[in-house]
DNA sequence: TTGTCATTGTAGCCATTGCTACAAATCAAC
DNA sequence: GTTGATTTGTAGCAATGGCTACAATGACAA
């Protein structure tokens, strides 16, 4: 049963969908980090992924050159205004994907650590339904 | 709304995710290529993947160095035990996080390419409240 | 048997994401 | 203003997953 058709176009969206992750991830955490704290060093950024500050560095310095963040040397990280698109886009899906989770009764922790890796592969389709999900339920109650 | 508590714990767990993510997508595909046509070629895979037959190969001697699939040279790809217990347990993941789509109302080319994404990152946890979604609404009907 | 074609392997390149070790800059406290 | 801690940068390494170009192998037909 279930068919699963899976074609080489799942793969390649797949491939492209983890390109843009780390993107996604990193502004999305420097606007959450610039609204929490008032400013976004490279060692919030380190402790929040759990990773070396030396990785941020360079990670940071290709979305600088993508032209998503403001990276001048030993000062704050900003967005530009293309990154805060992205960010806020990027929050919102990552928001509805958590409360989605949620909804079908799965415990917040649960929801937390598996929202963080399917948000980037939730397309506007997939995403409208679990949307309609949501609403219907809380009309039900 | 929504908290989203994304403790450092979550991105640690979609790193792991992806790092067994190839592993799982290739042993899947030689078992169902084993199946459909009783043997798998490296060509076969790469036509499936979209990618290179480079890529497999390379790709292949990982896996075979891990103990997942034998690739005498020349000559077709097998599973070893280990690779086929996880081909079984994850093609009936991914069977699952696609009937769940169809089952929110996914169209099914949809449901076919996001799952191919998310099915790396969802928990047994998250898996088990899938399921049982799938079968309160079988049971409506 | 020989030649051709499909398949696989190898060499060598690149980008990404991770790391440790060490150097430089900034900030705060004294 | 000097010192010391924090922060950032840089050098250099590794693994992974992409690629092209070219070499070798294997299978099949003529
Ligand atoms: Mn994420
Ligand atoms: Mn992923
Ligand atoms: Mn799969
Ligand atoms: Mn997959």
């Amino acid at each position: 049963m279930s068919k699963l058709p899976s074609t080489k176009d799942s793969y390649s969206r797949t491939r492209q969908d983890h390109s843009t992750e780390t993107a996604e991830d990193y502004v999305e955490a420097i606007f959450d980090t610039i609204e929490a704290k008032g400013a976004c060093r490279a060692v919030d950024l380190a402790e929040q992924f759990g990773v070396s500050h030396v990785t941020v560095s360079k990670i940071i310095s290709r979305l600088d050159t993508d032209g998503l963040v403001e990276a001048p040397a030993y000062k704050p990280i900003g967005l530009t205004p293309e990154g805060k698109l992205m960010a806020a886009r990027v929050r919102k899906r990552h928001e509805l994907v958590y409360s989605f989770l949620i909804a079908i009764g799965v415990d917040a922790k649960t929801a937390a650590i598996d929202s963080e890796g399917i948000e980037h592969h939730v397309s506007t389709k997939t995403l409208a339904r679990m949307r309609a999900f949501i609403e219907e339920r809380s009309a039900d109650r």
